[in-house]
DNA sequence: CTTCTTTCTAAACGTATGTTTTAAACGATA
DNA sequence: TATCGTTTAAAACATACGTTTAGAAAGAAG
């Protein structure tokens, strides 16, 4: 009853691979069903066969990575409480911040097992019509909700919705980092050159704690 | 020698008010030009008689109020600047922060003029292929070179880079809110509601000024 | 009215799209 | 080897796309 699949594990997997770098790239529509398939080198019906439609591709790279980064970000929390309930304090915001932002921001780095290309394709999903990727939005959105209340505790005199606020910015510095990496040599005339992952992310922390 | 063209006018901008809602809310490639006539109740050959192709229309859309907000913007610089000659000071982060971010804010609640709809077209168009549309990024970044200076005289101690990177954060919160505005309450479980663009602006003003 | 330019309409063109269909090739099991 | 589920392949389908064309309608100028 088992079969091998192994040219099929393998030419599904290249497929999710291509469409996650191109839908990074471009936008859902811009992105044709022909152009995954042959820069996968797999027949055209492959997407159909496999995903049912070229939406079923779409939903299926994101679900793909959907739970380790947020797996990730959960680690990196659990990790910070740990440490703080050590130390007989709570968490800062420093550490929360960076909870959130290191995953994704590590994750942009990684050009060699895609997850650079994943991370890029999650900021791009955030734009696509709200109606076909509201799961996209509100995974990401469960997780932050988890940081509330430590963010609460750190600072109990701002409100429920004064943090929500700043979360939001938080993540408008990260999905516009995430998005625009490639071209801030441009904004900045040559001003900012290409960092280390630490250092963007230092970058990145530095701002948002400053606002919180 | 001088024709009417009343008519003409009223399609032409017709065209250009219903595509840069549609291109608001959809990337370039997933609003059809049909969909864009038939809106606009114009003929479909409409938008090549008057623009040329498809992509005209979108650069159509980008120039009509692309000195406009800059001027805007630089106009609040002007004047901040002014004021500050004349109390003998410096410019202050808070008044070129606000120079910055009041007019896009402002136009995003502007539903009336279109103005909500050139804003959240913009921000959309940051994130088109960079190869077709390098102008709408280029005018916005002159825009803001023209700050630089200005971040340089209030914190001498900071460099290019750094103020680069923390423009690049400002635009950040900037986009995000622009294209999230109307999901913030959804992010927040309704924890956020709608709030007047005076109070918008200024806790995104307070949020960038901390972070620089 | 006639003339000429501009604007609008309807139809068609050629191509690209997502998807479906048909059958062949493959791989493991019996 | 024969069988059966799985995977690949080629072709066709129907539709949607951006664009072009040819001509009608409208309006100002002579």
């Amino acid at each position: 009853m088992k079969y091998k699949k192994s040219a099929g594990q393998n030419a599904k997997e290249r497929i999710l691979d291509v469409s996650e770098k191109l839908f990074a790239e471009g936008s859902f529509a811009s992105v044709s069903v022909r152009t995954v398939t042959s820069a996968a080198n797999v027949n055209l019906s492959a997407v159909n066969y496999y995903f049912g439609s070229k939406k079923g591709l779409f939903q299926a790279v994101y679900i793909r990575r959907a739970t380790l980064m947020n797996h990730e970000r959960l680690g990196l929390l659990q990790k910070a409480v740990g440490k703080a309930q050590q130390e007989g304090r709570s968490v800062s915001v420093r550490e929360l911040i960076n909870a959130m932002l290191t995953p994704p921001i590590f994750w942009l780095y990684e050009e060699e097992k895609g997850l650079s290309g994943y991370i890029r394709f999650l900021a791009r999903a955030y734009l696509e019509a709200a109606s076909d990727m509201e799961n996209v939005l509100s995974q990401e959105v469960d997780v932050f909700d988890k940081f509330v209340p430590y963010f609460q505790e750190v600072n109990p005199s701002l409100s429920v919705e004064d943090i929500y606020w700043r979360i939001h910015f938080i993540m408008g510095v990260m999905h516009h980092t995430i998005n625009h990496l490639d071209r801030i040599g441009l904004l900045s005339h040559t001003a900012c050159s290409v960092e280390t992952r630490e250092q963007t992310r230092d970058r990145m922390v530095a701002f948002c704690c400053e606002g919180f």
